[in-house]
DNA sequence: TCCCTTTAGTGAACAACGTTCACGAGAACG
DNA sequence: CGTTCTCGTGAACGTTGTTCACTAAAGGGA
């Protein structure tokens, strides 16, 4: 199937950063964060662990590289559109990007990259924003609130997607537990909480931050739409 | 100083899952998640590392009994004051907690405690919403789109209160990074996005989420307030 | 009081981890 | 052709979470 990520034999697996971050990827989803070592990457890549810090000063820093790499493909916001809209449009992408890989919420939460995807990324949502007549400040402050928003549930969304062997078993045990205590109204919840149709808790608040935005924007909730 | 932390010398060392996780909570204020080992934690017991393991059955296990401790001491809405008043008070007690220890929402975020201080502000939050007349399905999304929006907060305004040794360097790095770029409108946003001021921050998602949420509920919103 | 069962911590070990470094093979270049 | 530089090797270092046979001490009947 793939070229890059078989060890193969005698081959002469010289590495680049670009081939080592797509294997990491590959590793990423079948093994997921917590079983994915140097040492295992360079098997993959035919070749001992040593050899990877010629490229990558760190571990945390080829994972920097990996959520980097993760906003690579992350589409344009619709043309023509409102600025609601568009924004929507950036944070499913941003959720779908996260998605794609296996415990990517995770590996992005935990680095800081300044690449050129994730600077793009940033500067697109704030450029919506700010092109829909919201102050600097307040583009910049919707940015991290979306951002923030989006890795949290996502974050939570692939927890719950883990394979259940690993020791929560979340949805018997919260349920039981909720039920055996004195938490009448979480007990009422529960059937939404315990839900797994992540789309529509990840569209619910988003639609919240965006009603918030439309009563805050005086003058941005009215612009005419596409003023390219 | 504290009479729980320090290793002593022949003291008798009886351990027990509470005063445990009091002086892991300490150590992670002193050291950070990455250096709390059980080895660490262990001596400033006064006992060995597998003596952990007669109490935790994992260190993910110790470290779930440590996110549900740092709930405890949440404190309750006010009384009297709308459900808008009392769901922000609930937002900003789960922030203030999350702060209290150094890698709080790191802690938090990467467990999952079913244990009665966690379940109670999660049955505060919905009954909060409940009462004010919104829906069950509405009230437990509003609980997950505000917990996932003030982890994801607390995760990022944790990670830029690190010491700068950490090879992130993100203000100037940052800086640098967008002003040598096509970024015109991050460039912009900046000033914002390098600022400190984190509760200014997180009051603007609150305050997004809070006003979507006015919007929505038609009935929730008009309910006379204080209606215990 | 004696015995016996249970509890809790010890000490040593295990496999695995991230990371470092002296070294050698081979490409690149003049 | 000779030299320099690049890049992967192999072995090691210190540290991690976790396990387990053992021991010392506490608890409870008779």
């Amino acid at each position: 199937m793939s070229s890059t990520s078989s060890p193969g034999r005698g081959r002469p697996a010289r590495l680049d950063r670009s081939g080592t971050v797509d294997t990491a990827l590959q590793l990423l989803d079948a093994l997921g964060l917590d079983d994915l070592t140097m040492r295992r990457l360079a098997d993959s890549l035919g070749v001992r662990a040593g050899a990877l810090y010629r490229h990558f000063a760190t571990k945390h820093d080829l994972l920097t590289a990996m959520a980097e790499r993760m906003l690579a493909d992350i589409p344009a916001p619709r043309e023509n559109g409102d600025w609601d809209e568009r924004l929507a449009d950036l944070a499913r992408a941003l959720r779908t990007a996260l998605l794609t890989h296996r415990d990517g919420a995770r590996v992005f939460a935990g680095t800081h990259s300044t690449g050129a995807h994730t600077l793009h990324f940033s500067d697109t949502v704030t450029g919506v924003l700010r092109e829909a007549g919201f102050t600097d400040e307040d583009a910049a402050r919707t940015l991290m609130a979306v951002a923030n928003f989006t890795v949290g549930h996502t974050l939570e969304e692939q927890a719950a997607l883990r394979p259940a062997d690993e020791a929560d078993a979340d949805p018997e045990r919260l349920r039981q537990a909720v039920e055996s205590g004195p938490f009448p109204h979480l007990v009422a919840a529960l059937p939404t909480l315990t839900g797994t149709d992540f789309t529509a808790h990840f569209e619910f608040g988003l639609r919240l931050l965006i009603q918030g935005l439309r009563a805050l924007g005086g003058s941005g909730a009215r612009r005419g739409p596409g003023a390219n």
